[in-house]
DNA sequence: ATCTTTCCCACCTAGGTGTGAACC
DNA sequence: ATGGTTCACACCTAGGTGGGAAAG
C-alpha cells in the first residue's frame, strides 16, 4: 500500500544523502547470519513453500547490523525481487527455464513489503542483537496485510532496506545476499531440499528418522 | 535501570507541558478493556501469582487509546505501585492486614518498569487496536530484565505511562484503574479466585470440568 | 504445628512442519 | 495423462495453566 510509494520516494534520496555526507551511518555494516546454512540450500537451488495462508521461510533471514546511530530511529523493511525473467520447471532432477515470467505487477516490490515488527526503533535496538525475519510469510494468494505474495515457480531474492524515520525519511541501506535466492513452490520439487529442511528446521522434527534424532546413542535407536 | 530515571525526570515536565498548551494530545482518552471481567476479580480481591521465572497476569491489562498525535512517536510503560502500606494475610476466607509492608525500594516503581514491546511507535499504531500487556511477567526474585519484581502478600495497582519520545521526552499520560488492583501471592489463597482464573483463562482449560467445557451439549458430557 | 514457597507434572493453547491423497 | 495446487492430518516446538507433594 502506501509503504511502497514511501520506499520509492525515499530511495531517490539515497544518493543525495550520501553526497551530503551525512555522518550518522558512515561505517554501516550488514552481515547475513547463518550464511553457511543458506549456502547448503543455495548449492542445490533453494525452494520456499508458498500457501494460501502464508508460509514462513526456512532458513530464516537474519542479519547483524553495526554502524547505525544508536539514538536515531530506523525501520527495517524486506521485499522480494524477481531474480530473473523466467518461469522455472524441475525436470530430471534439475531446474530449467520454462518460458517467460508472469509479471503480476510493474512497480518495484511486486509482492509487497514486509515491515519488521520491531519497526520503528532506535539504532541501539537493531544493533544489540541480530535482526530476525522469522515471522515473514510467503503466499500465492491476495491476502491480508503482512504477507508477501509471490508467483510459484519463479525465482526471487530478498532485499533488505533500512530507513531512517524522522522529520525526513531517508534510505540508509539497501542490501541483498545472493545466498538467499530461492524458487517459490507450492510443494517441494527437489528431495534434497526437503531433506535439508527436515534436518535443520526444528518444526519438521517429526520427519526425522529415529537414528537422526539420537545422534549420541547409535545403538539405541531402531 | 536508566528507564526509571528517565521516567521521573520526564514526569516533572507533565505540568509544564500542559501549561505550554501543547495541542497534540488535547483529547487523549485511555479506556480499560475487559473492565467487567476485572471487576469480577476485584469484588473478591484479585490475586496474581509471582514465580521465580515470572508469571503472566490474568486478566490481561489492555487499554484502548484515542487522542494521540498519529504521527508522533510514543512509548507505553507499565509499573506497579504499592496500593497501601500493609502486608496482607488470608484467614477465614478473607484478606486482613498483617503488619507493615516490606519496603524493598524507596524510589517510585519499586519493582521496575515494563516497556510495552511495541515501543517506540507512532500514535497511529497505538490507536489502531487495543494495547495489550499480555507478556508482562511478575516475579518475586531478582531476575533478568523485562520482569516486574513484587513482594508476595502485598497489594499493588498497575500504572500506565505514555511517553512521547522525540528530541525532548515528554510524559503524556499517567493513568491507573482501581479495577486492576491485586495482591501478589506465590499460591492462590481464595478458592473463588482460582475458580475465576480457571473459568476465563484459556491456558487453564485443563482444569475445567467436562460439563463446563461443553456448555452447548448438556446431554453429552459426563 | 502453621504458613509460605518451590518444584515437577499433566494438560492445555497456539501454531509451524512435511505427507499423501484429492483436486483441478 | 501430466503438472501444479489444495487440504486435512499427525507430529512436532514453544510455552502458559493450576495441582499437589515436598521443602523451608
Amino acid at each position: 500500500r502506501c509503504m511502497s510509494r514511501l520506499l520509492s520516494a525515499v530511495e531517490s534520496e539515497l544518493q543525495a544523502g550520501r553526497e551530503k555526507g551525512d555522518p550518522t551511518e558512515r561505517g554501516l555494516q550488514v552481515t547475513l547470519e547463518d550464511a553457511e546454512l543458506w549456502r547448503k540450500f543455495q548449492q542445490i537451488t533453494n525452494e520456499m513453500i508458498v500457501t494460501k495462508n502464508g508460509r514462513r521461510m526456512f532458513p530464516v533471514l537474519k542479519v547483524s547490523v553495526s554502524g547505525l546511530d544508536p539514538s536515531s530511529m530506523y525501520s527495517f523493511l524486506l521485499d522480494f525481487m524477481p531474480a530473473d525473467g523466467c518461469r522455472w520447471k524441475f525436470v530430471n532432477g534439475e531446474w530449467v527455464p520454462a518460458g517467460r515470467a508472469e509479471v503480476r505487477n510493474e512497480g518495484r516490490s511486486p509482492g509487497g513489503i514486509y515491515i519488521h515488527p520491531d519497526s520503528p526503533n532506535f539504532g541501539a535496538h537493531w544493533m544489540k542483537a541480530a535482526v530476525t525475519f522469522n515471522r515473514v510469510k510467503l503466499t500465492n494468494k491476495v491476502n491480508g496485510e503482512g504477507q508477501i505474495m509471490l508467483n510459484s515457480l519463479h525465482k526471487y531474492q530478498p532485499h533488505l532496506h533500512i530507513v531512517c524515520v524522522g522529520s525526513q525519511h531517508r534510505l540508509v541501506s539497501n542490501v541483498s545476499f545472493v545466498e538467499t535466492q530461492f524458487i517459490a513452490v507450492t510443494a517441494y520439487q527437489n528431495d534434497e531440499i526437503t531433506a535439508l529442511k527436515i534436518k535443520y528446521n526444528p518444526f519438521a522434527k517429526a520427519f526425522l528418522d529415529a537414528k537422526d534424532r539420537n545422534p549420541g546413542r547409535p545403538g539405541l535407536a531402531e
